[in-house]
DNA sequence: TTGCTTTGTCTACAATTGTAGAGTTAATAT
DNA sequence: ATATTAACTCTACAATTGTAGACAAAGCAA
C-alpha cells in the first residue's frame, strides 16, 4: 500500500525515532505545519492500517507505535516509481541532475567517487 | 500547480512529441493501461486548465496541443521534493543509491565520473 | 473525590485523482 | 444529402488525502 506525502513525514519520524506516541509526533508536526492533534492522530490511525507501523507498548492509555518496514525497503520502490514517473525509467538522467545539481560537499563528491569505482569494477 | 502521476504521464509524451492530439494520445495511453478516451481527454483537459499544455493548432476539429513548459523546469522541482520527502532533503543518500542499485552501464558510469570530476573542480 | 488535562475514538468534509458514460457536433464516405 | 464515424464537451462518481471538530474516557492534581 503505497504512503501518501503526509504519512511518509511521519514515517520518516518512527524511522528516525524507532518508536514514538501521537502526541510527541504532534508537537513536532504542529511546529512544521501547524496542524492539530486529530490531524495527526489520523495520520497515525491510516499508517497503523496500512500496516507500516504497529502499538509496540502502552504507558497508561498513551500508545506508543513503532515502524514495520525499515527505511530501506520502503525507499527503494519509492525510488523505482519515481525514476518511471519522471525520467521514464532511466536512472542516469536522474543521477546527472543530482550529481550536477543538487548540494553537496567535497566528502560527498569523493564518496560517490568511491562508489562508482566499485560499481565499475563489479561490471567487469 | 503540481501535476499527478497520470498528468505527468501525459506530459512525458507531450514532451517526447512537442505537440499532440487527444486521439494520438489516448492510442498510445490505451496500450499502456487501457484507460479509455474520455479518460485520457480528461486528463488533457485538466493539463489544459492548469497551463501545462495549450492548444497550438487545429486540423478540422482536432486539437493539436503542445507543452508550455520545457521537461527540464518541471523535473527540477520535482527532484527537489522527492529528495525532501524521502530523503529528508539530504541529496547525498539518494545519489548513492542510485549509484549502486540502479541499472547504469559502463558508459553511463564513465559519464558521471565525469560529471563528479567537473563537478569537483568547481568546488575547489 | 472530583474536576481539569491529556489522549484516544469516531465522524465528516472538501479537494484531487483516476475513471468513464452520455450526449453533441463536425467531418467524411457513399 | 445523409448516415456513419470520430472527436469534443459535460457531468459524475468512488477512493484517497489533508484537515479537523466533537465526544469519551483515562489519569492526575488539589
Amino acid at each position: 500500500m503505497s504512503l501518501s506525502d503526509f504519512e511518509l513525514e511521519v514515517m520518516q519520524l518512527f524511522w528516525e525515532m524507532n518508536e514514538a506516541t501521537a502526541p510527541q509526533i504532534h508537537k513536532i508536526i504542529e511546529k512544521r505545519r501547524g496542524a492539530k492533534y486529530s490531524t495527526v492522530k489520523t495520520i497515525i490511525d491510516r499508517l497503523e492500517k496500512k500496516q507500516s507501523i504497529k502499538r509496540c507498548r502502552t504507558q497508561g492509555r498513551t500508545i506508543y507505535y513503532s515502524p514495520i518496514n525499515e527505511m530501506k525497503s520502503v525507499r527503494t520502490p519509492l525510488i523505482k516509481d519515481f525514476i518511471d514517473r519522471v525520467f521514464l525509467g532511466k536512472s542516469r538522467p536522474l543521477a546527472a541532475h543530482i550529481l550536477e545539481q543538487e548540494e553537496l560537499n567535497l566528502e560527498d563528491i569523493e564518496y560517490l567517487e568511491s562508489v562508482l569505482k566499485e560499481r565499475k569494477k563489479d561490471l567487469k
